[in-house]
DNA sequence: TGTACATCAGTGAACGCGCGTTCACTGATGTAC
DNA sequence: TGTACATCAGTGAACGCGCGTTCACTGATGTAC
């Protein structure tokens, strides 16, 4: 991105490099990049075959810096609406509203992102590591059982995509997945040791903080 | 497989079909159907490559017939293990078991079964029929919180495809699975209403009759 | 049991199509003066 | 501002390769008698 603002010529460019990636986004939505050809995104997008080598390397590193912006686009997100929350509770709830209210509002990046989930629970993954360190500040705090550091972990981020693939793949009112959001939430933090009640209460906050509101 | 046995040339027909089968179950392990082509797969199986076609119709027929009896063969596993077994809370503990167990004992099928979950949380398929009406028989029984019918679905799920997804993607030696799944799954259960120290016995009891035994 | 025949499944060469990739050319954009 | 030039990105025809699919042939298996 910052190469095209030193670059005179960037707007040309930068205009067929978005085509190719906002077809690349529509396509990789509905079908994996092994089953699409060169051609099928160049036509999509409007442009000759030969510009897409003049953006990508190839159809893997196209694929590749898709899924990359989405998980920077959500990463971004994630941070932003906690940024001022320091309870973990509420963090990892606040969390996976975000994931929620993306899956409502971006349901075509969200089947790229959950199709790409092999490495859903690696460690490495910088959401994964933020999630592990909530639950293991709420676990300090006495706000969380003992020893769900890995459960818990598994728990929550199962209950995140579960949520967001009900989101996408049935049809819904926005006020139902309101609700289940907030059901579904509730019964993740209880079971990492929450009163149900004070669960109830805290997942309410962040749903109006972020998904309502 | 009735046909075989009818027609008296079975076994040098089934011997074929078995070797693409098995080959494609190994590739298919490691990618997508798409990303394959015949010639990767009668090679894998040794066989020529018009004897695929003597056997399915195409690619896709191919990854359809080995996607299905991997999901015969564990709703299979499920629905014997909870043959006999009336409690609603054991019979989830006892149908998350197998799933793990089946990871434990079959990464390459599981990775096959966690590829194609697009449809994890439709209602339509047996699994999720028979989970859900445990669920809902828990609930009348006054065994898990009342109105947890969608979220409870929605968190046993992705807490199972999470927890599968552990056990084939992170190398760990049975008895830390053994744990790991004791642990995720009394979170989940105490997530539907039933104590804590309640939950713990029951999928303890759960691992013991269908993981360690 | 042995022989002649029928059926069936396996084989791999052959086909043409569509693919990923290249590149000489065109035209747009920016720069010098 | 206008003109000549340089640079850069877009274009699509052309390439050869590998693909899915077919089919005439071979050899294995089973049947008749």
């Amino acid at each position: 991105m910052t190469e095209n603002l030193d670059n005179p010529q960037a707007p040309r460019r930068a205009r067929t490099r978005q085509a190719l990636l906002a077809a690349g986004a529509e396509l990789l939505s509905a079908h994996s990049i092994d089953a699409l050809s060169v051609n099928d995104i160049v036509d999509a997008a409007g442009v000759a075959k030969g510009s897409f080598f003049n953006h990508f390397e190839d159809k893997d590193a196209f694929a590749s810096e898709i899924a990359g912006a989405i998980r920077r686009m959500i990463e971004n997100r994630v941070q932003l609406s906690n940024a001022e929350i320091s309870d973990p509770r509420q963090r990892v709830a606040r969390g996976i509203c975000v994931f929620v209210q993306f899956a409502m509002t971006q349901p075509k990046q969200t089947r790229i992102m959950l199709r790409g989930q092999e490495r859903a629970t690696a460690k490495d993954h910088p959401l994964n590591k933020g999630l592990r360190k909530d639950i293991a500040a709420g676990i300090a705090l006495g706000k969380f059982s003992a020893g769900v550091e890995d459960a818990g972990f598994i728990l929550l981020v199962g209950l995140c995509s579960a949520l967001m693939l009900s989101v996408v793949n049935e049809p819904m009112r926005a006020d139902r997945i309101t609700v289940l959001a907030t059901d579904t939430i509730s019964l993740g933090l209880t079971g990492l040791g929450v009163p149900a009640r004070t669960a109830r209460n805290i997942v309410t906050g962040a749903v109006r903080a972020l998904v309502t509101g």
